[in-house]
DNA sequence: AAGGCTTAGTGTCAATCGAACACTTGAAAA
DNA sequence: TTTTCAAGTGTTCGATTGACACTAAGCCTT
């Protein structure tokens, strides 16, 4: 987030950061302090961490980082989804307050190119420094409202997930590890804001073989100690063409 | 393409614009001009269309401009698949001769922001400017190097749209208004790459109701004429959440 | 006029998949 | 020992998939 003259102004990359815990989807999210020149108090309000593309770095890198910079971490699931371009995003007052203290060009046309990542959110170990300054985790059915157009691509990245989830085994990201049959069903569930038939789908989650059943149950829980299974990452990493029918219930299918 | 204040020296938008012609698919490219300074000879090579951002138009407002300075159409399917940014992909020796020649910067890093382009190919009038000296549909097979990362960019566009094509019902968009199940059958193995059970995918096309029988046939052709039907589009336009699944015969499904 | 050529158009069967549905099991807590 | 709680398990019915081969309709040839 510091000044730098190998710095595109006119490009950014906003890193849309899913987690999962307590039953709920979350978002992690920065927390902007702005000088509030009416009450002498500081406004603050929440943002996607993101930064502006650096000169010699492509957008992934640029996405990479800003995700390392904020958590530590390197190697998780990212992808592009989409890229965010009105002019006027980046118009409102307090994001202009925020653009003046800490753009070289404050007023450049910004495009940002919106990345989606999922993370088991337990990982997670927000760095110190300016950039992260108070990032929280926020569960997406009660996001505020965000600086600039980021409420939109919160959406935007949401229903993406939605999508690809049901076409790809990405909701593994999600959970750590070692995960129940009940964990992965109450993340799918979670995602899809759909009630899922138990018997199916732990049926359709074993005959599809992205899953492996560890020898290994719970211990010390009060009632019947579920199995644990891990994700089989091999089948997928190599598959022929990547397009997998991850389809739940009741969605409308039109032919095949 | 001409030089203005009001460009963003830094974002660009390219479409890779598909017709389907003679039973092939085909992409719509631009002819470039540049002086080779060896030879005394021009070089010439295709590229996709496309254009810095004007400051005052948004991503899909520039696409669109783009398409219809190119074509002269409006209102045709048209939708972002995604952006490109590698720092090197401006960096080919005729790239950059071209890029002297035409832009105020020329050594400006530009991303570009991807479109797909779905055109009956018969509707297009090449629209006479410099811009689109020499446009030609080239058959996707047979697509030479491109300016810049275009080959890249036309191969994500086409793996872009063998997914969306099982996924939303567009490939209508490719066809004329009146098309025979042949030819819908047709654009659907020539998209996927993979022959199709004739009886298969009639029943299919019609239990899935987006599209309707036209009462009308064909005149004079040597053999039993085929029926015309049309792509029912309201339909789809207001459908819930856009997810259906339009996969064809052998795709892997996991689970539903 | 007859026969040939070419593409359109049609039905069935077996296998698989999808959705709906309720009881038993295992461990800890009371 | 009993209660509580989530885990785990099969079957049935209807719909969908995929494999498969002959007849129909029009023009062309002879």
């Amino acid at each position: 987030m510091s000044i730098s003259p190998s710095l595109n102004p006119h490009v950014s990359v906003d890193c849309v950061i899913f987690g999962f815990s307590k039953e709920t989807l979350r978002l992690l999210l920065i927390k902007r302090t702005v000088p509030n020149a009416l009450t002498e108090l500081d406004d603050s309000y929440y943002a996607l961490p993101g930064d502006l593309v650096r000169d010699n770095e492509n957008l992934d890198e640029a996405a990479a980082r800003v995700l390392k910079e904020l958590t530590g971490l390197t190697g998780i699931f990212l992808q592009q989804f989409q890229a965010f371009g009105d002019p006027l995003r980046i118009t409102k007052a307090k994001d202009r307050a925020w653009l003046q203290g800490v753009r070289q060009d404050p007023d450049a046309r910004v495009i940002t190119v919106a990345y989606m990542a999922l993370i088991e959110s337990s990982k997670v170990e927000i760095q110190p420094g300016s950039f992260s300054k108070g990032a929280v985790w926020l569960p997406i059915g009660e996001i505020p409202e965000l600086a600039f157009d980021h409420n939109e691509i919160s959406e935007g990245a949401l229903m993406a997930l939605r999508e690809k989830v049901q076409i790809q085994p990405i909701a593994f990201e999600l959970l750590p590890e070692k995960f129940t049959m009940s964990d992965l069903q109450t993340l799918y569930e979670t995602i899809l804001q759909r009630d899922l038939d138990k018997r199916n789908f732990r049926r359709k989650m074993l005959n599809s073989g992205v899953i492996a059943a560890l020898p290994e149950k719970q211990h010390g829980v009060s009632n019947k100690p579920a199995r644990y299974y891990v994700f089989n990452r091999n089948l997928f990493e190599n598959s022929p063409m990547g397009f997998v029918n991850l389809k739940m219930e009741g969605s409308l299918t039109l032919f095949s």
